[in-house]
RNA sequence: CGCGGGGUGGAGCAGUCUGGAAGCUCGUCGGGCUCAUAACCCGAAGGUCGUAGGUUCAAAUCCUGCCCCCGCAACCA
């Protein structure tokens, strides 16, 4: 019988830097789903890769002094090399400048624009020329750039849409008509009643703001821009030809039956893709699934905050089965999942090193202890047998179940009940009293034998989600691997089979106070390695001026009186600051570096000829001049030696 | 009234769509056991399910108001 094709797919990777234990997430959960449907016996394509354009990568590139191609080529090495680290099973890796994908993303946009759907027309907003950069209406501050305040003028960009107005209603009846497609469910109410049926906006796909794309053959001064570009991998990967001879392997796996995606972009997935394919003439994906996120105990990961955590530096510390069995726990279904050391350190010892590591040592040792490590089955059954073998026989359906709904938590948990549920059959039967009885040895061979057997069967269950671990546990016991269409069966570990006579410890336990310690020296190690370079920043260099437009700006000390968090603005403070004589408010954007509290007392720099404006509601009546670091940090610039309230600084 | 998510024993979460005995892991306390990685097993304490109303025979679950938290957006003269 042939098997059944399963084509799932990640988000591809945006290049822009080291992928976090949050990015890393996503491909771990897609292994695990891509393992378990292998297992199940379908015949799995699994691909990942990474989304290399766009602008952002232009200047990061232009940051690091190297060219965006050098640039992707190092970070995509990285991402690759941490999805391998993670031991993921993917079949394909296709990067955004993959040759064959380039070649195709420009024919897709040839045909489309041929076929009318995608048509050349105009951004249009209003420019500002020193800042190039286009602001709609209302993102204006007093009809003025909000970035530098200047004149901006009513412009049009050149840029080709696409009509997704047309595709809108025949989208509307499809994810009426198949309710699996957008997953969990609380999602595909979002799409309808946010974009789709308030009406589409067409889609802008080129621009023209910067070069590293993918050009568009014949109009090569714009560049394709992003979805069409990174969405498409899905179909490129495996061979799709527009209007042309597609591979076996496309042929074969279009539609794709699960993209697995995060949250945030969802709309994209959910909308625009759709949309792509039915302008292509190709059948619409089976199933989009956007997981939730995976978040830091104080809140969402930051470089800034310097809170980030990386999937290999957890991989040194607890080992990469540990890790992978962190993030498929802790990832509830639809709320984002929290994760934390004291967390991690908690589960390792919980339920890696005491209900699993344990079981397997105890059951190991024992067999070697009353037996010489030869595990028989003798056909002593008692009643309280009967209760651990419907469990263990239980679980695979459990676990598929779960794994259907693409509740892989879950699906852990039910396989950890099972180990459960052998250390429960321990206390039960008591084998220690057992072995003091001759008579009874026959019962000790066989609840041996049942703990044996129930954790091969288990360890086989676990394969999909900790691969490695599966593999060690059974091979201490000597287990053969089994096929699902076994596991109805209690019983098919040979019986005379002997077990490994030095256990060797699967998770050992941490201490947490110890782990938070290696941490902080590692963060300390890292600040270190940091320091001797003395860190600077290098800033766009501005125009020269005059000298006697320099001399029109008015500083002087001001005395900061009081100080209070401007409501409903988190980034704000408003300051009374005293200025010779005069008391002036002054609101400012510093809150993520000062207190009001530190602020009160300090005497600072201020512009204080600045035209007043109203921030927030508050009058603002000049500006304090900070220092700014690469991280955002601020720092006032005071006097050196002491002065007077109001002095001049010139 | 910008958009979205959330508030369930000390901590972290399920349960909410499809009303019908408050569940899991950790922690605490008590007990058991000694094969094992100070582990394992049993039991107990601890929750007005944010709050105020409403619908219902029945609400953590459905409806409405309010409070608080977290993202995004905005605010950075």
């Amino acid at each position: 019988m042939e098997k059944k094709k399963f084509y799932m797919t990640t988000a591809i990777a945006y290049t822009s830097g080291k992928p976090h234990i949050g990015n890393t997430y996503e491909i771990v959960l897609a292994d695990s789903i891509a393992r378990y449907k292998r297992f199940q016996g379908y015949d799995v394509f699994f691909q990942t890769g990474t989304d290399e354009h766009g602008q952002k990568i232009e200047l990061k590139a232009a940051d690091a002094g190297v060219t965006p191609k050098e640039f992707v080529d190092q970070v995509a090495g990285q991402i690759k090399t941490i999805w391998d680290l993670m031991d993921t099973s993917y079949d394909k890796f296709i990067r955004t400048t993959d040759e064959d994908h380039e070649k195709q993303v420009q024919k897709i946009f040839k045909y489309l624009y041929d076929k009318g759907d995608i048509y050349k027309g105009y951004y249009e907003g209003m420019y500002c020329t020193p800042c190039e950069s286009f602001f709609t209406e209302s993102q204006l501050v007093d009809g003025k750039c909000p970035d530098c305040g200047r004149e901006v003028q009513p412009a049009k960009e050149e840029a080709y849409f696409f009509r997704m107005s047309k595709y809108a209603d025949r989208l509307i009846e499809h994810i009426n008509t198949h309710p699996e497609f957008i997953q969990p469910v609380s999602r595909k109410n979002e799409m309808m009643n946010n974009f789709l049926l308030p009406g589409l906006q067409d889609l802008c796909v080129s621009r023209t703001s910067f070069k590293w794309g993918i050009p568009v053959t014949f109009d090569p001064r714009h560049v394709i821009y992003v979805w069409l570009d990174a969405l498409t991998n899905y179909i490129t990967g495996i061979g799709y030809d527009c209007g042309g001879e597609n591979s076996q392997l496309f042929e074969k796996n279009w539609p794709a039956d699960l993209h697995l995606i995060g949250k945030d972009i969802i709309r994209f997935h959910t909308i625009y893709w759709p949309i792509f394919l039915m302008a292509l003439d190709l059948p619409l994906p089976k199933q989009v699934f956007g997981h939730p996120w995976l978040l830091q105990g104080d809140g969402k990961m930051s470089k800034s905050k310097g809170n980030v955590l990386y999937a290999d530096e957890l991989a040194d510390f607890f080992g990469v089965d540990a890790v992978r069995y962190f993030v498929l726990h802790e990832m509830p279904f639809e709320n984002d999942g929290v994760i934390t050391w004291e967390l991690m350190v908690e589960r390792l010892n919980s339920e890696l090193a005491n209900t699993l590591g344990n079981l397997v040592n105890r059951t190991i040792s024992m067999s070697n202890k009353y037996f010489g490590g030869t595990v028989t089955r003798t056909g002593v059954t008692e009643e309280v047998d009967e209760d651990l073998k419907k469990t263990v026989l239980g679980t695979l359906a459990k676990v598929s179940d779960k794994m259907d709904q693409l509740r892989v938590a879950d699906a852990l948990t039910e396989i950890f009940a099972l180990f459960k549920r052998c250390n429960k059959y321990i206390d039960e039967t008591m084998p220690w009293a057992l072995a003091k009885d001759e008579a009874k040895k026959d019962r000790l061979a066989e609840v041996l034998y049942n703990l044996v057997e129930s954790i091969s069967y288990g360890a086989e269950l676990l394969q999909s989600f900790m691969p490695s671990t599966s593999r060690r546990i059974l091979e201490q016991l000597n287990a053969k691997p089994r096929s699902i269409d076994e596991m109805d069966h209690f019983g098919l570990y040979e019986s005379g089979t002997k077990v490994t006579d030095k256990p060797e410890i699967l998770f050992a336990r941490m201490d947490i106070k110890e782990v938070l310690e290696k941490v902080e020296e590692r963060k300390a190690a890292e600040e270190a390695a940091k320091a001797p370079q003395e860190p600077v920043v290098d800033v766009e260099p501005k125009a020269n001026v005059s000298y006697d437009d320099f001399a029109r700006l008015q500083f002087q000390v001001g005395e900061i009186l009081s100080c209070e968090a401007v409501p409903k603005a988190d980034k704000l403070l408003c300051s009374q600051v005293k200025i010779g004589s005069q008391v002036r408010q002054i609101v400012s954007g510093i809150r993520s570096s000062y207190t009001p509290e530190e602020m009160v007392g300090k005497k600072v720099m201020v512009l204080v000829n600045l035209e007043p404006r109203k921030i927030r509601g508050l009058v603002s009546e000049g500006m304090l001049l900070c220092a700014e670091d690469e991280n955002g940090v601020l720092s006032l610039v005071t006097p050196e030696k002491e002065m007077p309230a109001g002095a001049e600084i010139c």
